[in-house]
DNA sequence: GCTAAGATATTGTTCAACAATTCTCAATAG
DNA sequence: CTATTGAGAATTGTTGAACAATATCTTAGC
């Protein structure tokens, strides 16, 4: 019953692990000759194939110009974290008349996150730390956000690599998922709220400050 | 100056606007060979502007089936509402820092409401409605809300077919919009929102209420 | 009337050729 | 030396066609 997936999957997949393994850097532009010599498809494949990762957010279209892997820059990341808190603070605030499912995925993203870093897989811990948020926003039970959360959070995946250690990043706030949590499950909203509002304000703090660390290694290259 | 735009883009603007426009009625077929002689394109830019106006939520793709003109039904209007409501409310939030360019936007909205409405001229109040709920979200400061708005009312413009009268509609929140943009100019913000909510949510109601006695004419036929 | 097999029409995928645009880089003017 | 301009090269945009896969319609048989 397995779907054979068509040629422009198989080269979009191609794509999307030598963009999310570093092998081609944000900037990089993808040039249609090149790489469909390289992959043995013809152009038209190679830009049906593009169109699967512009819809991804993994890389930018322009006129006449071609496609580009995606840069992230601070104000692109300022603008996701705007963007999640008014979902995310959306899902606390609907998290009393939410279901019993979508309570449990909250919780159920906190203990993933709490199992992986025990076993010291801090970059599981930042998968099951993105899912938590996804599920925050998903209280809302909105297949809208839902989408519009997948989006911004392959976005946030390619600032990530800017990040030099995954466990410094995600250690502290392992306690504060945990915290917010208990926060949503003990009915108090409103703190909840509050708290994720900082919380999410010193995560792009975070991330700002690693941004500003790998430009100014740049500027030496 | 004038940026040159592709066949794709162009293709796909016709389409728009024989959509928006009733040509193209909701759950039309967009037949490939049947458009593209229309049209004077080849199928594969024809795919292309489809790709388009799928990203935009106006027509919706079905394997192996083709591209039909969205229907929205119940289930969609309720959600697009509630992503209205995080994102408005997360805008009536932010207008206590928010510049005075986007704080006069409100107001200007409002303004050239009451303007159309003595005019008559309702079409036109209803864009201005659209653009005034914009301009709420807009106060958020971020691009990505402002094209998520834009999507959402491209989408709520296609049940707005249903409506049968749209000075009904309209003019008994043309005083709620004035209402609201004054509690913001005041600094009101908690009873902005509170206000704001359930205006969306009575806004819902008249609008579910509609398509509803669409679909009952519609069984007779 | 209903079902099933075959015929027809439509969409999905890929390709190669041609048109339009952007980019490169040397020549030139200031 | 810098800025500009224009021809040529390189690259993307668009097209039409061919073939495959799927859906829809027709028809024969029960």
């Amino acid at each position: 019953m397995t779907m054979a997936l068509s040629t422009a999957q198989r080269v979009a997949g191609v794509l999307r692990d030598r963009i999310e393994g570093g092998g081609l850097p944000p900037g990089t532009r993808l040039s249609e000759e090149a790489l469909g010599r390289d992959l043995g498809v013809s152009r038209n494949t190679l830009r049906e194939a593009f169109r699967l990762l512009i819809h991804e957010s993994l890389v930018v279209h322009r006129l006449n110009r071609g496609v580009f892997v995606r840069v992230v820059d601070p104000a692109d990341v300022t603008d996701i974290y705007r963007v999640r808190a008014a979902l995310e603070c959306a899902g606390v605030r609907a998290a009393a008349g939410a279901g019993r499912p979508l309570r449990e995925a909250v919780t159920a993203a906190v203990e993933e996150a709490g199992r992986a870093a025990a076993g010291g897989d801090w970059q599981e811990v930042g998968s099951a730390d993105l899912r938590f948020h996804r599920a925050l926003a998903a209280l809302s039970g909105s297949p809208r956000i839902d989408a519009a959360m997948d989006r911004l959070m392959a976005e946030l995946r390619l600032a990530f690599h800017a990040m030099p250690s995954p466990r410094r990043f995600h250690e502290p706030f392992l306690a504060r998922n945990r915290a917010l949590a208990k926060l949503l499950a003990d009915g108090e909203y409103a703190r909840a709220e509050s708290e994720l509002t900082t919380y999410l304000d010193d995560a792009l703090e975070l991330i700002l400050g690693a941004l500003r660390e790998r430009e100014r290694e740049g500027e030496n290259a």
